[in-house]
DNA sequence: CTGAAAGCGCTTACAG
DNA sequence: CTGAAAGCGCTTACAG
């Protein structure tokens, strides 16, 4: 004997309706209910209509934890999100969820875990068909993670990151090429000075920006830029700032691996040594964070190709799940430079000949 | 019969395991092997941990869909934010994620839906057992999405929002009294030309710190302030800031209804009309967004509690499942004033008798 | 195209 | 405390 939907004098009802009472409303069996709500399973449109009129009466939908357990398949994507101090990750989290939804998936948000063990636990526990992953955490944590949902046979996709000993599917900004694009509009404006100031030295997108700008400027015959190391943040960013701004020959020149750290080494070149950017520093970020664009700033910066990194991602996952024997894949997308104030742009405007 | 936990040669599981394989292997019935994992149930020292054994080598845990089937208790919660703009909502959500995680309720995002009608539909078909709005989106959804969800019995805390006419839990900063802290100090700072500058009219933060203001400035016995609308963002202040301070005679003194907004007209005092900030100009914000701190900025502020919020909204969202009939609560909690150099202190500091 | 029935992987009375 | 069995609400061969 099945529940009975018991309805309120209000009209609420009580218990939430089931396949089977929207059969008995409708008149037909229980399977042809289930068919009614399936894309391409054999039903006429007759039956179908009139099914889904039941169902609109008894506001039913098909219980997705039912359902899964029948097909196996969750259609939950999980997130791990650990950055989510970086300004441009809701937005990358909106676009994910707006890809996703066209094709009929949800989003699991990963609580914070202690180990990869936790976390893998916790997606075999909600049968989690796919991970996406949108950075490195600190303590490695999302590559230890990574690489055992690629054992489990859980298809990862990384965000903007990989890992060289990791073979999971990764979609990035071709960041390398961002930060040769750096190197030759500072070098073009006239600059002869440069730094880098670099986030956590173990992240991809740390590393490849550094290389590309590094390597441009060799090979453009500039001299060798200055590195340093900070934290991924505003405050990183102004504390290296504060620190190389204060040196003897200080550069004029400088490229951050991303917005936060720019902005935060702006604000020390500003406020802190009293320079005017661009006339005594050129700054460049990478990401283009919505503050680049802010009145206050003017933040020339590399623009993370959002929309598109997300649409390859979700490709990725989808496909990932049916060939996931499929040799790994670190996809590149370009990203345009966006030209603000924080940047010189010709070296003959500034210094006439 | 049921199926056989496949292993490959390099021993990762090619199916996942079932309570009736860890049974098999640990020598025990299925249903010890389902007490094992409950906290509370009645099940020997000895088995649990012969069972936890045997689940660790298969790496088993119980899938999460069949026992929402077998308990019609999901612990998923839904997430509505339609406010992604906002810089503090990150935080606000990772602050959720980590108090959910220790009751061990899940986190799904709600897509972006079309219609009232087609979010309740996903909230039943996900079984989401309550849901969080976050925000008034633009179109009055939010609100529509609040009632229907409360007449379907799926109980819906508001975070910092409230609807005078859908009776839903919800938890608020204290705006009005934020409003009137911001009054009081601006007028002890010696100034007397006041402005507000608001969002959207319809939501209940805009309309509480705007009264709050108003009327602390009345009580004051201070000149009533100019009101500005414009967007809850950075653009819409930078507009309303751009306006309001090319008037004839422009205001000293500018409260604005959140952070994004008082950064707007910030820049756009400075930027737009040369003014210095707090010299000619203050201006006090709300919320604390981390670009409040930056250097930059220094952006005097009412900080949304936002650790207190989420606690008293986690205790709404399950005592609200019990007691679903208790009347709608609405929590206010006070924000402190973070006092940084966007405002004038002191009257007698700024103009010497 | 339609319906009756098995089965997905759990939890939980029920009996011992 | 432990086990055998029913049932949660679906999907999907299977037979017609």
């Amino acid at each position: 004997m099945s529940v009975t939907v018991r309805v309120k004098s209000s009209g609420e009802p009580r218990l939430r309706a089931t396949s089977y009472d929207v059969a008995r409303l409708a008149g037909v069996s229980q399977s042809t209910v289930s068919r009614a709500f399936l894309a391409n399973a054999p039903i006429s449109a007759q039956l179908r209509e009139k099914v889904m009129g039941a169902a609109r009466q008894l506001s039913f939908r098909p219980n997705a934890a039912a359902r899964s357990l029948t097909t196996s398949r969750s259609h939950v994507v999980a997130f791990f999100v650990p950055n989510i101090g970086n300004p441009l990750y809701p937005f990358v989290l909106e676009t994910f969820s707006r890809h996703l939804r066209a094709l009929d998936h949800q989003i699991l948000l990963l609580p914070l875990v202690e180990s990869a063990d936790e976390a893998l636990a916790w997606l075999i526990q909600y049968q989690v068909e796919s991970l996406v992953i949108t950075a490195a955490s600190p303590l490695g944590l999302s590559k230890e993670i990574a690489h055992k949902c690629l054992k489990a046979r859980i298809p990862v996709v990384l965000f903007n990151r990989y890992f060289p000993d990791v073979r999971a599917a990764s979609v990035n900004c071709d960041n390398a090429r961002g930060g040769a694009v750096a190197a030759e509009t500072l070098w073009a404006a006239g600059h002869n000075r440069f730094a880098f100031i670099g986030g956590a030295e173990a992240t991809s997108t740390h590393a490849d920006r550094r290389d590309g700008f590094v390597d441009r400027l060799r090979e453009l015959g500039a001299p060798a830029p200055l590195i340093e190391t900070t934290a991924f943040s505003y405050a990183g960013g102004y504390a290296a700032g504060l620190k190389l701004l204060g040196r003897r020959s200080r550069p004029d020149a400088v490229f951050c691996a991303n917005d936060l750290i720019a902005l935060g080494v702006l604000d020390a070149a500003r406020h802190g040594h009293g320079l005017k950017v661009p006339n005594n520093l050129s700054i460049i970020g990478f990401d283009d964070a919505p503050m680049a664009a802010w009145a206050g700033y003017e933040l020339t910066t590399v623009r993370l190709p959002v929309e598109a990194m997300v649409a390859c991602a979700v490709k990725m996952l989808l496909s990932g799940a049916e060939e996931r024997h499929r040799r790994a894949e670190v996809v590149l997308i370009p990203g345009d430079l966006v030209l603000r104030g924080s940047s010189r742009v010709l070296a003959s405007v500034m210094k006439p000949t």
